[in-house]
DNA sequence: TATAATATACCCACTACTACGGATTTTCTC
DNA sequence: GAGAAAATCCGTAGTAGTGGGTATATTATA
């Protein structure tokens, strides 16, 4: 099995490649740290199974993923993640990933992910497995925002004001703190703290 | 040579301990994912050296490596963090240890890094280095918060108002909007945003 | 085409924080 | 014990944002 490795963390991926080379029928072919260095590999070679991180520079893990997809449909993708907040990793798995494991994670879950993927199937850890059903459990009647509310939330992380934002995407400031108030709302926040940690949790910033 | 490694994420933990078996002189003689389990094991046991991240769970490394510093003075230590920020490498420098490297350094440097902490050197990664050199060229005028300072910063990341943190710390509410005026003064912010940036960027919070 | 979702806009009362200013007490350090 | 740093406290005016509404145009979608 051909791997490829994307985490932006040197010490990750050599850790990594470190324990699958333990493994006689995995082969690492190469790794990255950035997912435009990745892009330019699977483009030119034959991969087989791309493990990648979500937090990259520049390009993310999804927008990765995505691309991959498209470029080489036959590639299996592991996303391997330090991310457990619900809405991203539901954004991730809405691609089609083959397995999501967490960085809390064992190497064994990693190698038991690899085994399932090979063999055609899909692995989810366990926690992200618990993720899921808790959602499934208790639908947060949709916290997901709008696009343009995605946009206004990432100018009031911008450190703009709703004056600012207003000239900006030329309307009125009256839209702004109603757009304000939908997302407050939506994202269950009521302070511009937990609404910038929210931001943070859904990597949105 | 006795090495204990402590990370919360799983999968870098095996990683690194992969790496460091196949040096024939080093063996890791246990591993923890927190600061506290680390601490039991350290009382317990004779280990040469300690390596560590930065962020954990609770108690963080740099609490640690105070702990160790009393409990267990011939312990030598090696961050090992992600965080490039000058004042918080500056902050856990201070405490005396005998590495600091990064994730994004490879497994290569945490070996030079090992070997020269046998050797009883000091060994700062290449960025690391940087950093503080840089730090000396342009010093920012004190960007350093006080004790209390950091406390409020920390208590207004938890989106406690001006009139709860004054309750809480039974202190008035000017004074607590003072420590506010000069806490925005010293980041060099001026919006709630661009605090809890820096309170990130920092892991204050 | 009907319906829902989204984006737009407004009003009013209220609160929290900002931006100036200045001042005193406590604690640490030489 | 002098001096510096830190922590405490206050006033007043102004601004930005909150929370409660309501309402209409536009765009998807079934």
């Amino acid at each position: 099995m051909k791997i490829f490795l994307v985490d932006d963390h040197a010490i990750l991926l050599d850790g990594i490649k470190s324990i699958l080379e333990k493994e006689p029928t995995l082969k690492v072919i190469g790794e990255a740290n950035t997912a435009e260095v990745a892009l330019e590999f699977i483009k030119q070679h034959e991969v087989d199974l791309l493990i990648t991180d979500f937090n990259l520079p520049e390009m993310d893990g999804l927008a990765l993923v995505r691309l991959v997809k498209k470029i080489s449909p036959i590639t299996k993708i592991i996303m391997l993640s330090m991310h457990d907040e619900v809405h991203l990793v539901k954004e991730i798995l809405k691609e089609g990933i083959n397995g999501y494991i967490l960085k809390n994670d064992s190497h064994k879950e990693l190698l038991s992910a690899i085994a399932a993927v090979d063999a055609g199937k899909i692995y989810l850890s366990n926690d992200i497995n618990k993720i899921i059903i808790n959602s499934l459990q208790f639908p947060d009647e949709e916290r997901m925002l709008t696009d343009r509310e995605r946009e206004i939330l990432k100018l009031i992380a911008k450190e703009f004001s709703n004056r600012d934002i207003a000239d900006q995407l030329f309307i009125s400031e009256r839209t702004v703190e109603t757009h304000r108030k939908n997302i407050f709302r939506k994202t269950k926040t009521n302070s511009l703290v937990g609404l910038i940690k929210f931001a943070y949790a859904n990597n949105l910033i």
